[in-house]
DNA sequence: ATCAGAATGTGATGTAGGTCACGTAACCAA
DNA sequence: TTGGTTACGTGACCTACATCACATTCTGAT
Protein backbone atom coordinates (compact mmCIF):
# COMPACT_ATOMS: atom_id res chain seq x y z
CA UNK A 1 0.00 0.00 0.00
CA UNK A 2 0.76 3.88 -0.95
CA UNK A 3 3.01 5.28 2.07
CA UNK A 4 0.09 7.83 2.93
CA UNK A 5 -2.82 5.86 3.09
CA UNK A 6 -1.35 3.06 4.79
CA UNK A 7 -0.21 5.72 7.24
CA UNK A 8 -3.96 7.59 7.48
CA UNK A 9 -5.35 4.24 7.89
CA UNK A 10 -3.39 3.34 10.88
CA UNK A 11 -4.26 6.43 12.63
CA UNK A 12 -7.73 6.61 11.62
CA UNK A 13 -8.06 3.12 13.77
CA UNK A 14 -7.52 5.07 17.41
CA UNK A 15 -8.44 8.57 16.19
CA UNK A 16 -10.68 10.56 13.78
CA UNK A 17 -9.54 13.07 11.87
CA UNK A 18 -10.58 14.78 8.34
CA UNK A 19 -8.87 14.41 5.05
CA UNK A 20 -7.80 18.00 4.98
CA UNK A 21 -6.42 17.66 8.82
CA UNK A 22 -4.18 13.72 7.68
CA UNK A 23 -3.03 16.37 4.48
CA UNK A 24 -1.53 18.95 6.95
CA UNK A 25 -0.22 16.03 9.60
CA UNK A 26 0.95 13.89 6.41
CA UNK A 27 3.58 17.08 5.11
CA UNK A 28 4.96 16.52 7.99
CA UNK A 29 6.50 13.35 7.25
CA UNK A 30 9.72 12.95 5.42
CA UNK A 31 9.67 9.44 3.07
CA UNK A 32 13.02 7.88 3.62
CA UNK A 33 14.27 4.68 1.27
CA UNK A 34 17.06 2.61 2.63
CA UNK A 35 18.64 -0.43 1.27
CA UNK A 36 19.47 -3.80 3.71
CA UNK A 37 22.07 -3.39 6.28
CA UNK A 38 22.03 0.76 6.07
CA UNK A 39 21.87 2.37 9.50
CA UNK A 40 19.32 4.95 10.43
CA UNK A 41 20.52 5.66 13.96
CA UNK A 42 23.85 4.60 15.83
CA UNK A 43 24.66 4.69 19.39
CA UNK A 44 25.89 8.37 20.16
CA UNK A 45 24.14 9.73 17.66
CA UNK A 46 21.86 12.67 18.20
CA UNK A 47 18.55 11.78 17.41
CA UNK A 48 16.12 13.81 16.16
CA UNK A 49 13.18 11.51 14.35
CA UNK A 50 10.98 8.81 15.16
CA UNK A 51 10.26 6.48 11.98
CA UNK A 52 7.08 4.93 10.34
CA UNK A 53 7.86 1.91 9.15
CA UNK A 54 6.07 1.38 5.72
CA UNK A 55 7.51 -1.91 4.37
CA UNK A 56 10.92 -3.87 5.06
CA UNK A 57 11.82 -4.63 8.72
CA UNK A 58 14.30 -2.62 10.90
CA UNK A 59 16.04 -3.76 14.30
CA UNK A 60 16.24 -1.77 17.59
CA UNK A 61 19.26 -2.85 19.26
CA UNK A 62 21.67 -2.47 21.66
CA UNK A 63 25.40 -3.63 21.67
CA UNK A 64 26.92 -4.45 24.68
CA UNK A 65 30.57 -4.58 25.33
CA UNK A 66 31.66 -3.80 21.61
CA UNK A 67 30.37 -7.72 21.72
CA UNK A 68 27.12 -8.74 22.47
CA UNK A 69 23.58 -7.42 20.43
CA UNK A 70 20.42 -7.35 21.88
CA UNK A 71 17.52 -6.78 20.01
CA UNK A 72 14.75 -4.32 21.86
CA UNK A 73 12.43 -4.57 18.68
CA UNK A 74 11.89 -5.90 15.25
CA UNK A 75 9.85 -2.84 13.04
CA UNK A 76 7.84 -4.14 10.82
CA UNK A 77 5.04 -2.13 8.67
CA UNK A 78 2.77 0.29 10.52
CA UNK A 79 5.24 0.40 13.35
CA UNK A 80 6.95 3.07 14.62
CA UNK A 81 10.37 3.08 16.17
CA UNK A 82 13.38 5.22 17.25
CA UNK A 83 15.60 5.60 20.46
CA UNK A 84 12.65 7.17 22.59
CA UNK A 85 14.49 7.71 25.74
CA UNK A 86 17.02 9.71 23.63
CA UNK A 87 14.17 11.53 21.90
CA UNK A 88 12.23 12.70 24.86
CA UNK A 89 15.12 13.62 26.77
CA UNK A 90 16.76 14.73 24.24
CA UNK A 91 20.18 12.81 25.34
CA UNK A 92 22.37 10.93 23.01
CA UNK A 93 21.29 7.93 21.16
CA UNK A 94 22.29 4.33 23.14
CA UNK A 95 21.02 1.98 21.28
CA UNK A 96 20.84 1.62 17.36
CA UNK A 97 18.46 1.15 14.62
CA UNK A 98 19.22 -0.27 11.03
CA UNK A 99 17.70 -2.30 8.07
CA UNK A 100 17.32 -6.33 7.86
CA UNK A 101 15.78 -5.28 4.44
CA UNK A 102 15.69 -2.67 2.16
CA UNK A 103 12.80 -0.79 3.72
CA UNK A 104 10.85 2.32 3.20
CA UNK A 105 10.20 4.81 6.54
CA UNK A 106 8.39 7.62 7.31
CA UNK A 107 10.32 10.23 9.29
CA UNK A 108 9.08 12.69 11.68
CA UNK A 109 10.63 14.98 13.79
CA UNK A 110 9.99 15.47 17.78
CA UNK A 111 9.39 18.79 17.20
CA UNK A 112 6.71 18.43 14.51
CA UNK A 113 5.11 15.71 16.82
CA UNK A 114 4.68 17.44 19.81
CA UNK A 115 3.63 20.82 17.66
CA UNK A 116 1.25 18.71 15.82
CA UNK A 117 -0.37 17.04 19.31
CA UNK A 118 -0.81 20.50 20.52
CA UNK A 119 -2.74 22.03 17.15
CA UNK A 120 -4.61 18.61 17.23
CA UNK A 121 -6.31 17.01 20.33
CA UNK A 122 -6.39 13.77 18.04
CA UNK A 123 -3.64 13.43 17.17
CA UNK A 124 -2.64 13.91 20.74
CA UNK A 125 -5.31 10.92 21.13
CA UNK A 126 -3.32 9.04 18.53
CA UNK A 127 -0.09 9.36 20.29
CA UNK A 128 -1.12 8.32 23.19
CA UNK A 129 -3.32 5.13 22.35
CA UNK A 130 -0.18 4.10 20.71
CA UNK A 131 2.21 4.47 23.24
CA UNK A 132 -0.06 2.69 25.47
CA UNK A 133 -0.15 -0.23 23.47
CA UNK A 134 3.70 0.07 23.38
CA UNK A 135 3.90 0.17 27.29
CA UNK A 136 1.66 -2.82 27.29
CA UNK A 137 3.32 -4.92 24.81
CA UNK A 138 6.38 -4.14 26.52
CA UNK A 139 5.37 -5.20 30.04
CA UNK A 140 4.29 -8.39 28.66
CA UNK A 141 7.39 -8.98 27.37
CA UNK A 142 9.11 -8.38 30.63
CA UNK A 143 7.26 -10.68 32.23
CA UNK A 144 7.64 -13.10 29.75
CA UNK A 145 11.26 -12.64 30.55
CA UNK A 146 10.94 -13.20 33.62
CA UNK A 147 8.72 -16.34 33.77
CA UNK A 148 9.12 -18.57 30.64
CA UNK A 149 12.37 -20.35 29.57
CA UNK A 150 13.66 -19.96 25.92
CA UNK A 151 11.81 -22.02 24.95
CA UNK A 152 8.27 -20.61 25.15
CA UNK A 153 8.98 -17.39 24.65
CA UNK A 154 10.56 -18.79 21.18
CA UNK A 155 6.90 -20.56 20.55
CA UNK A 156 5.24 -16.99 21.75
CA UNK A 157 7.31 -15.14 19.45
CA UNK A 158 6.94 -17.06 16.01
CA UNK A 159 3.52 -17.23 17.23
CA UNK A 160 3.05 -13.11 17.28
CA UNK A 161 5.26 -12.62 13.95
CA UNK A 162 5.39 -16.39 11.97
CA UNK A 163 6.62 -14.12 9.19
CA UNK A 164 10.54 -13.49 11.42
CA UNK A 165 10.84 -16.92 10.78
CA UNK A 166 11.85 -16.77 7.38
CA UNK A 167 12.95 -12.87 7.18
CA UNK A 168 15.22 -12.25 9.93
CA UNK A 169 18.41 -14.53 10.46
CA UNK A 170 18.14 -16.93 12.94
CA UNK A 171 21.03 -15.38 14.77
CA UNK A 172 18.87 -12.11 15.09
CA UNK A 173 15.95 -14.04 16.82
CA UNK A 174 18.37 -15.10 19.77
CA UNK A 175 19.68 -11.58 20.14
CA UNK A 176 15.95 -11.09 20.34
CA UNK A 177 15.50 -13.18 22.80
CA UNK A 178 18.45 -13.09 24.61
CA UNK A 179 19.90 -16.31 24.25
CA UNK A 180 23.07 -17.93 22.38
CA UNK A 181 22.45 -18.46 18.70
CA UNK A 182 23.62 -22.19 19.79
CA UNK A 183 20.92 -22.53 22.35
CA UNK A 184 18.35 -21.18 19.46
CA UNK A 185 19.93 -24.01 17.36
CA UNK A 186 19.58 -26.63 19.72
CA UNK A 187 15.90 -26.06 20.36
CA UNK A 188 15.21 -26.48 16.68
CA UNK A 189 17.39 -29.60 16.69
CA UNK A 190 14.83 -30.76 19.77
CA UNK A 191 12.01 -29.51 17.56
CA UNK B 1 1.61 16.66 51.64
CA UNK B 2 -2.56 16.01 51.08
CA UNK B 3 -3.67 13.96 48.36
CA UNK B 4 -5.00 16.70 46.40
CA UNK B 5 -2.05 18.92 46.16
CA UNK B 6 0.04 16.01 45.58
CA UNK B 7 -1.77 15.35 42.45
CA UNK B 8 -1.99 18.81 41.08
CA UNK B 9 1.82 18.85 41.40
CA UNK B 10 2.08 15.71 39.63
CA UNK B 11 0.43 16.74 36.82
CA UNK B 12 1.69 20.18 36.91
CA UNK B 13 4.69 19.18 35.70
CA UNK B 14 3.70 17.69 32.53
CA UNK B 15 0.40 20.03 31.54
CA UNK B 16 -0.64 23.40 33.05
CA UNK B 17 -4.33 23.69 34.17
CA UNK B 18 -6.24 26.49 35.74
CA UNK B 19 -7.32 25.74 39.51
CA UNK B 20 -10.80 25.37 38.41
CA UNK B 21 -10.05 22.56 35.85
CA UNK B 22 -8.16 20.77 38.17
CA UNK B 23 -10.76 20.74 40.74
CA UNK B 24 -13.59 19.47 38.31
CA UNK B 25 -10.97 16.71 37.04
CA UNK B 26 -10.03 16.15 41.15
CA UNK B 27 -13.79 15.66 41.51
CA UNK B 28 -13.84 12.29 39.40
CA UNK B 29 -10.88 10.44 42.05
CA UNK B 30 -11.76 8.71 45.03
CA UNK B 31 -9.43 8.24 48.15
CA UNK B 32 -8.86 4.99 49.10
CA UNK B 33 -7.43 3.99 52.31
CA UNK B 34 -5.58 0.35 52.87
CA UNK B 35 -3.98 -1.65 55.80
CA UNK B 36 -0.96 -3.19 54.93
CA UNK B 37 -1.44 -6.83 53.58
CA UNK B 38 -5.22 -5.58 51.76
CA UNK B 39 -5.34 -6.71 48.17
CA UNK B 40 -6.86 -4.15 45.42
CA UNK B 41 -6.44 -6.37 42.23
CA UNK B 42 -6.91 -9.98 42.45
CA UNK B 43 -5.92 -11.87 39.23
CA UNK B 44 -9.60 -12.62 37.48
CA UNK B 45 -11.32 -9.58 38.54
CA UNK B 46 -12.78 -7.39 36.39
CA UNK B 47 -10.56 -4.30 36.22
CA UNK B 48 -12.68 -0.60 35.87
CA UNK B 49 -9.76 1.88 38.12
CA UNK B 50 -6.32 2.89 37.93
CA UNK B 51 -4.53 3.95 41.07
CA UNK B 52 -2.26 7.39 41.99
CA UNK B 53 -0.57 6.57 44.95
CA UNK B 54 -0.51 9.18 47.46
CA UNK B 55 1.10 7.37 50.32
CA UNK B 56 2.72 3.81 51.45
CA UNK B 57 3.76 1.13 48.76
CA UNK B 58 1.98 -0.73 46.33
CA UNK B 59 3.22 -4.33 44.17
CA UNK B 60 1.65 -4.94 41.27
CA UNK B 61 2.70 -8.83 40.53
CA UNK B 62 2.09 -11.68 38.57
CA UNK B 63 2.18 -15.14 40.14
CA UNK B 64 3.20 -18.35 37.98
CA UNK B 65 2.01 -21.92 38.37
CA UNK B 66 0.20 -21.11 41.61
CA UNK B 67 4.10 -20.35 43.46
CA UNK B 68 6.74 -18.07 41.74
CA UNK B 69 6.20 -14.39 42.03
CA UNK B 70 6.97 -11.86 39.81
CA UNK B 71 7.21 -8.20 41.05
CA UNK B 72 6.32 -6.34 38.02
CA UNK B 73 6.50 -2.52 39.69
CA UNK B 74 7.07 -1.28 43.51
CA UNK B 75 4.30 1.42 42.95
CA UNK B 76 5.33 4.62 45.49
CA UNK B 77 3.87 8.45 46.16
CA UNK B 78 3.84 10.08 42.94
CA UNK B 79 3.34 6.63 40.77
CA UNK B 80 0.33 5.44 39.20
CA UNK B 81 -0.71 1.68 38.80
CA UNK B 82 -3.60 -1.03 37.31
CA UNK B 83 -3.74 -3.99 35.46
CA UNK B 84 -3.55 -1.27 32.43
CA UNK B 85 -3.49 -4.46 29.81
CA UNK B 86 -6.71 -5.47 31.57
CA UNK B 87 -8.18 -2.30 32.14
CA UNK B 88 -7.52 -1.23 28.22
CA UNK B 89 -8.32 -4.17 26.85
CA UNK B 90 -11.50 -4.75 28.83
CA UNK B 91 -10.00 -8.26 29.62
CA UNK B 92 -9.88 -9.88 33.42
CA UNK B 93 -6.83 -9.04 35.46
CA UNK B 94 -4.00 -11.44 35.15
CA UNK B 95 -1.82 -9.83 38.12
CA UNK B 96 -2.70 -8.46 41.63
CA UNK B 97 -1.53 -5.54 43.27
CA UNK B 98 -1.62 -5.32 46.55
CA UNK B 99 -0.21 -3.01 49.69
CA UNK B 100 3.32 -3.58 50.94
CA UNK B 101 2.47 -1.05 53.47
CA UNK B 102 -0.64 0.90 54.10
CA UNK B 103 -1.38 3.32 51.67
CA UNK B 104 -3.58 6.11 50.07
CA UNK B 105 -4.38 6.21 46.93
CA UNK B 106 -6.06 8.10 44.36
CA UNK B 107 -8.75 5.86 42.17
CA UNK B 108 -9.71 6.62 38.64
CA UNK B 109 -12.21 4.95 36.61
CA UNK B 110 -11.06 4.27 33.15
CA UNK B 111 -14.49 6.18 31.70
CA UNK B 112 -13.61 9.12 33.85
CA UNK B 113 -9.82 8.86 32.20
CA UNK B 114 -10.89 8.58 28.90
CA UNK B 115 -14.10 11.64 29.44
CA UNK B 116 -11.68 13.80 31.07
CA UNK B 117 -9.41 13.66 28.12
CA UNK B 118 -11.64 14.16 25.76
CA UNK B 119 -12.88 16.94 27.64
CA UNK B 120 -9.31 18.54 28.08
CA UNK B 121 -6.64 18.32 25.61
CA UNK B 122 -4.23 19.03 28.59
CA UNK B 123 -5.39 16.34 30.51
CA UNK B 124 -4.57 14.16 27.55
CA UNK B 125 -1.29 15.43 27.09
CA UNK B 126 -0.55 14.53 30.54
CA UNK B 127 -1.40 11.29 30.48
CA UNK B 128 0.47 10.83 27.03
CA UNK B 129 3.75 11.72 28.90
CA UNK B 130 2.82 9.73 31.85
CA UNK B 131 2.32 6.97 29.66
CA UNK B 132 5.67 7.47 27.81
CA UNK B 133 7.91 7.71 30.74
CA UNK B 134 6.51 4.12 31.91
CA UNK B 135 7.01 2.80 28.09
CA UNK B 136 10.69 4.47 28.52
CA UNK B 137 11.62 3.08 31.66
CA UNK B 138 9.68 -0.16 31.05
CA UNK B 139 12.36 -0.64 27.86
CA UNK B 140 15.07 -0.03 30.21
CA UNK B 141 14.13 -2.11 32.41
CA UNK B 142 13.95 -4.77 29.83
CA UNK B 143 17.47 -4.15 28.03
CA UNK B 144 18.73 -4.57 31.85
CA UNK B 145 17.31 -8.07 32.46
CA UNK B 146 19.07 -9.02 28.95
CA UNK B 147 22.47 -7.50 29.50
CA UNK B 148 23.02 -7.51 33.59
CA UNK B 149 23.63 -10.20 35.79
CA UNK B 150 21.80 -10.32 39.15
CA UNK B 151 24.12 -8.46 40.78
CA UNK B 152 24.22 -5.34 38.50
CA UNK B 153 20.42 -5.64 38.67
CA UNK B 154 20.36 -5.26 42.05
CA UNK B 155 22.47 -2.51 42.37
CA UNK B 156 20.50 -0.59 39.52
CA UNK B 157 17.25 -1.01 41.48
CA UNK B 158 19.14 0.48 44.90
CA UNK B 159 20.50 3.18 42.78
CA UNK B 160 16.65 3.58 41.88
CA UNK B 161 15.25 3.47 45.09
CA UNK B 162 17.10 3.50 48.26
CA UNK B 163 14.09 3.17 50.18
CA UNK B 164 12.81 0.59 48.98
CA UNK B 165 16.17 -1.81 51.06
CA UNK B 166 14.68 -0.93 54.49
CA UNK B 167 10.93 -0.60 53.24
CA UNK B 168 10.17 -4.29 51.47
CA UNK B 169 10.97 -7.87 52.41
CA UNK B 170 14.76 -8.94 51.01
CA UNK B 171 12.28 -11.90 49.05
CA UNK B 172 9.99 -8.86 47.14
CA UNK B 173 13.15 -7.07 45.66
CA UNK B 174 14.07 -10.74 44.95
CA UNK B 175 11.02 -11.20 43.33
CA UNK B 176 11.25 -8.19 41.12
CA UNK B 177 14.19 -8.88 40.34
CA UNK B 178 13.57 -12.29 38.83
CA UNK B 179 15.79 -14.36 41.13
CA UNK B 180 15.21 -16.86 44.24
CA UNK B 181 15.75 -15.40 47.36
CA UNK B 182 18.65 -17.83 48.10
CA UNK B 183 20.52 -16.23 45.28
CA UNK B 184 20.20 -12.23 46.46
CA UNK B 185 20.79 -13.38 50.55
CA UNK B 186 24.33 -14.97 48.99
CA UNK B 187 24.38 -11.54 46.71
CA UNK B 188 24.70 -9.27 50.40
CA UNK B 189 26.96 -12.19 52.12
CA UNK B 190 29.43 -11.20 48.98
CA UNK B 191 28.80 -8.02 49.76
C1' DA C 1 4.77 -13.67 77.45
C1' DT C 2 4.14 -17.02 74.14
C1' DC C 3 3.68 -19.22 70.02
C1' DA C 4 3.00 -19.55 64.85
C1' DG C 5 4.24 -17.99 60.86
C1' DA C 6 7.06 -15.03 58.22
C1' DA C 7 11.70 -13.66 56.82
C1' DT C 8 16.40 -14.68 56.28
C1' DG C 9 20.96 -17.30 56.02
C1' DT C 10 23.58 -21.12 54.23
C1' DG C 11 25.13 -25.68 52.58
C1' DA C 12 24.69 -29.44 48.93
C1' DT C 13 23.44 -30.48 44.55
C1' DG C 14 21.08 -30.01 39.89
C1' DT C 15 20.52 -27.76 35.36
C1' DA C 16 19.64 -24.34 31.67
C1' DG C 17 22.05 -21.96 29.02
C1' DG C 18 26.76 -19.68 27.96
C1' DT C 19 31.31 -20.09 25.84
C1' DC C 20 34.74 -22.05 22.97
C1' DA C 21 36.05 -24.63 19.15
C1' DC C 22 35.48 -26.46 14.87
C1' DG C 23 33.10 -27.85 10.55
C1' DT C 24 29.92 -27.16 6.61
C1' DA C 25 26.91 -24.71 3.65
C1' DA C 26 25.04 -20.47 1.54
C1' DC C 27 25.72 -16.07 -0.39
C1' DC C 28 27.74 -12.38 -2.58
C1' DA C 29 31.26 -9.47 -5.01
C1' DA C 30 35.27 -9.14 -8.00
C1' DT D 1 34.79 -19.18 -10.92
C1' DT D 2 36.73 -18.15 -6.82
C1' DG D 3 37.65 -16.56 -2.46
C1' DG D 4 35.77 -14.30 1.61
C1' DT D 5 32.24 -13.34 4.63
C1' DT D 6 28.04 -14.68 6.95
C1' DA D 7 24.92 -18.17 8.61
C1' DC D 8 24.23 -22.27 10.95
C1' DG D 9 25.03 -26.85 13.35
C1' DT D 10 27.13 -29.49 17.03
C1' DG D 11 30.26 -31.39 20.60
C1' DA D 12 32.85 -30.51 25.12
C1' DC D 13 33.02 -28.02 28.94
C1' DC D 14 31.86 -24.15 32.35
C1' DT D 15 29.04 -21.13 35.30
C1' DA D 16 25.33 -18.56 37.21
C1' DC D 17 21.52 -19.43 39.27
C1' DA D 18 17.63 -22.64 40.87
C1' DT D 19 16.09 -25.97 44.03
C1' DC D 20 15.89 -28.47 48.26
C1' DA D 21 16.75 -28.88 52.99
C1' DC D 22 17.31 -27.16 57.38
C1' DA D 23 18.63 -23.73 60.96
C1' DT D 24 17.94 -19.20 62.87
C1' DT D 25 15.93 -15.03 63.72
C1' DC D 26 12.16 -11.66 63.70
C1' DT D 27 7.36 -10.21 64.13
C1' DG D 28 2.72 -9.88 65.15
C1' DA D 29 -1.49 -11.74 67.15
C1' DT D 30 -3.62 -13.74 71.10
Amino acid sequence: MEAKLLLQDHIAKTASITDEQFDYVYSHFKPLFFKKGQTIIISGDKVDCEYFVVSGCLKAFFINDEIKMYILQFAMPTWWTSDYSALYNQTKATINIDCITDAEVLCLSNDDREKLCKEFHQVEHFFRWRTNKGYIASQKRLLSFMNNNVKIRYEELLALYPQLYNLVPKHLIAAYLGVSRETLSRLYASH
